[in-house]
DNA sequence: TAAAACCGGACTAAAATAGTACGGATTAGT
DNA sequence: ACTAATCCGTACTATTTTAGTCCGGTTTTA
């Protein structure tokens, strides 16, 4: 459920080395060092430089670098640059109602949820994937938590404990 | 990003009819309600009664209803029906070690976000979905926002605010 | 016994994702 | 100027996932 594609992982593991690196460097460079195949470390390299995450140099000698430190790039600018502004639900993609509006009494419920998810990924940067700190092990929401104590049913504990 | 399948979208519909509904609802009736195909409606509800979040009553006169009330069930668990547990990553989705682990200094930050993000998913029930309450505008997650200061870059705000 | 309903699974079609290929443009070094 | 290294854009193919449909079987009620 709600995965991220394997195309916005590499373009973390591409993002988490060029922070390491603090010259330029290469496409060939990249694939090398993460263990993935040139062709796709390109792809997703042009994708980070149109969505100006990273900045490239062209020529004999060029590469790329991240554009601003790891630690502006949020966790949501990765995967909108990789994956596009798609939101969680089919209705909320686009600005157009969606057919089943009049039956569905969802008002727009998943909406919030999502935009939820990505206020916390916003908060999430590159830096913090790296190094692994600021992520908690539970995101405690409080303002729900506090509204209503996490009602769980049976099966998704039993799920939840195996992921 | 981080998209929910129609399907699951499609069962939050469905189990909002059923809340709403104090006897046995029929699948056919429900397509009705919804104004999707009754296949399509079937199969949701086979994939709900499996998980346990309905129970289906068999023969004529037959149907489906919610097996607990509707504050008893989790978002989480809905997707988790629907899609599985799947995991936000690849190398999340079983205990095979991916084989990028070696150069993957990554230590598991996706999948902590993963489990963030379920716990929240956690705490939001089916009756929240259907009222819209108690999900709020944004989900200040506390901890990560005390820590540090939402940091954010030019695009990640653009798109945001195109959201 | 017949009709209404769920059950399980197979099947097809469409869409998204992943990965590859290639000709063109740019730059540095010689 | 020439050449090699490098990025750029785009088109293409293959694979996987998702969506949607269908059908034969079982259960229950009347």
């Amino acid at each position: 459920m709600l995965r991220i594609s394997k195309m916005t992982d590499y373009a973390t593991l591409i993002l988490a080395e060029l922070r390491d690196s603090s010259t330029l460097a290469s496409a060939s460079e990249l694939a090398g060092r993460t263990g993935l195949g040139l062709a796709t470390v390109s792809k997703v390299l042009k994708t980070l430089a149109r969505a100006d995450l990273v900045t490239a140099q062209r020529g004999s000698n060029g590469g790329y670098q991240l554009t601003t430190s790891a630690d502006t790039i949020s966790a949501a600018a990765i995967i909108d640059a990789i994956e596009g502004p798609v939101a969680i639900t089919e209705c909320a993609t686009d600005d157009i109602a969606c057919e089943l509006e009049s039956t569905c009494n969802l008002g727009g419920a998943w909406q919030k949820i999502n935009t939820a998810i990505r206020a916390a990924l916003t908060d999430v940067s590159l830096e913090d994937l790296c190094t692994g700190t600021n992520i908690p092990d539970t995101f405690p929401l409080l303002p729900l938590a506090a509204i209503k104590p996490g009602v769980r049913n049976a099966s998704a504990l039993r799920r939840a404990s195996k992921l």
